[in-house]
DNA sequence: CCTGTCTGCCCC
DNA sequence: ATTCTGC
DNA sequence: GCAGAATGGGCAGACAGG
């Protein structure tokens, strides 16, 4: 640490004004160059002069443009193209697009589609090589040694001697029944006591896809072909539950029980869909619903960084405690407004402040605003004890006065209501 | 050893 | 993760 | 239509300090 210090002080020691302030932008991670992947193929692609699409794809197969830039220095182009799926070696999920609602995806995905639960877990990929197995995270973390009862059930379960499949692992209570998903995350990445954490949150594995099974990709097929070798491959671990409709009424309904029996909503797969490696395009869509809004008031804000600059865009929300009176934080959001809309609340938000503490400024409680959110999970940052998921501002409320925003009472009624569908540890 | 704070090609 | 913006 | 920017809550783990 000390030694840390001294070098960092001697290095802006010698350095003119303009280079220690960039200096310290690159130490705190401020310089928002903003040079991703994207711009790494192209990068990659004039290096070596090889097409963009070629490189494009190796990214996906590898999900490593680090060795793909390799492969190309030290084998040609001709190792690109000689490039598949590779075992133990994970590659990039398809992702998903959000749509509306099962008729909104049914349209999509020209009259007719299929339909799987959503389940609110983490997305896993599954190496099987005899009884070697490995599993990685969305992002391509090793996450086997975490989830040794996954690692069993796909030794016991998957009947092929070497398999890629995809799945989604979520924690579930004594009844099966979905716990919350923060009850995962005290499992997912572990490293130490995991015996222990085993016996306390119990994981279970549902299975969507299959990439790959002895010597064969699959990436090529069409969903419902990889889906049929996939029911044909397991035993004994559950896929997720499906329906192929092409009826609005009937896939609303899907929707409800998949609500009903405490999941996140339905995905829908267009039937002669090949596997995109790192896309998030429409032949996959995910249709959730949010919770009841609420209406809450902002007590306090924060000064956004790049390009919201300036702006305060970072909004506290509250609800009014009846017993008490007081306006008691359940989140934080940036997500809704629009600039212009952010630039007035700015100027609103200026005049109603109350106190300035470094980034934040207190303000009176009077702006109500609309907000959405998908849960309420159980939170040891706020003194109530609960936290909004993924809240946004669908509405500034202009209308209602802060005596006006619902109460923490609420809240606390909704957050136990989630309890009627999902298991409680 | 215990506690508080910060970080993560983190999970969502 | 979700949302808005610029191309 | 798409990529990029801006940032939420919560978790385990790493690290600093006492």
């Amino acid at each position: 640490r000390e030694r840390k210090d001294r070098l960092v002080e001697s290095l802006l020691g010698r350095a003119s004004p303009v280079e220690a302030k960039y200096l310290v932008k690159i130490m705190i991670g401020e310089m928002r160059t903003g040079f991703q992947e994207g711009l790494m193929e192209l990068a990659v692609s004039r290096a070596f002069s090889t097409p963009l699409e070629l490189v494009q794809k190796a990214s996906m197969l590898t999900g490593d443009i680090g060795e793909v830039a390799y492969l190309l220095k030290e084998h040609g182009e001709a190792a690109l193209s000689k490039l598949g799926l590779r075992l133990m070696r994970p590659l990039k999920p398809m992702l998903a697009q959000m749509a509306e609602s099962p008729r909104e995806a049914i349209e999509e995905h020209g009259g007719e589609t299929a339909f799987e639960y959503k389940l609110d877990g983490a997305r896993i990929q599954i190496h099987k090589v005899g009884e070697k197995v490995k599993v990685f995270s969305r992002r391509l973390t090793d996450v086997t040694d975490s989830l040794p009862e996954i690692v069993q059930a796909v030794r016991e379960g998957v009947k092929a001697h070497e398999a890629v499949l995809e799945g989604e692992v979520i924690a579930v209570g004594r009844d099966g029944h979905p716990l919350p998903f923060q009850h995962l995350m005290r499992r997912f990445r572990r490293v130490y006591e995991i015996e222990k954490m085993l016996r306390e949150i119990p994981v279970k594995l549902y299975l969507f896809d299959l990439l790959y099974v002895d010597g064969e990709s699959l990436i090529d097929e069409p969903y419902l072909e990889r889906r049929n070798r996939l029911s044909r491959v397991v035993e004994g671990i559950p896929l997720t539950e499906q329906l192929v409709t092409g009826n609005p009424a009937e896939a609303e309904r899907f929707f409800r029980k998949a609500l009903e029996e405490g999941h996140e909503g339905l995905m829908a797969k267009r039937l002669d869909s090949p596997y995109k490696p790192g896309v998030r395009g429409k032949h996959w869509l995910k249709i959730k619903e949010p919770l009841e809004p609420l209406d809450l008031v902002i007590t306090a804000a924060e000064y956004g960084y790049g390009r919201r600059h300036g702006w305060l865009s970072d909004y506290y929300l509250a609800a009014r405690d009846e017993e008490t009176g007081e306006f008691l934080v359940v989140g934080k959001t940036f997500k809704g407004l629009t600039d212009q809309e952010i630039i007035e609340m700015t100027e609103r938000l200026k005049r109603l402040a109350i106190m300035e503490e470094g980034n934040r400024v207190v303000v009176k409680p009077e702006i109500v605003v609309e907000v959405a959110y998908n849960e309420i999970q159980k939170s040891p940052k706020y003194k109530c004890g609960m936290a909004l998921r993924f809240a946004r501002i669908t509405r500034i409320r202009d209308d209602k006065s802060p005596e006006e925003v619902d109460t923490i009472q609420k809240v606390r009624k909704i957050y136990e209501k989630q309890f009627e569908k999902k298991a409680r540890l």
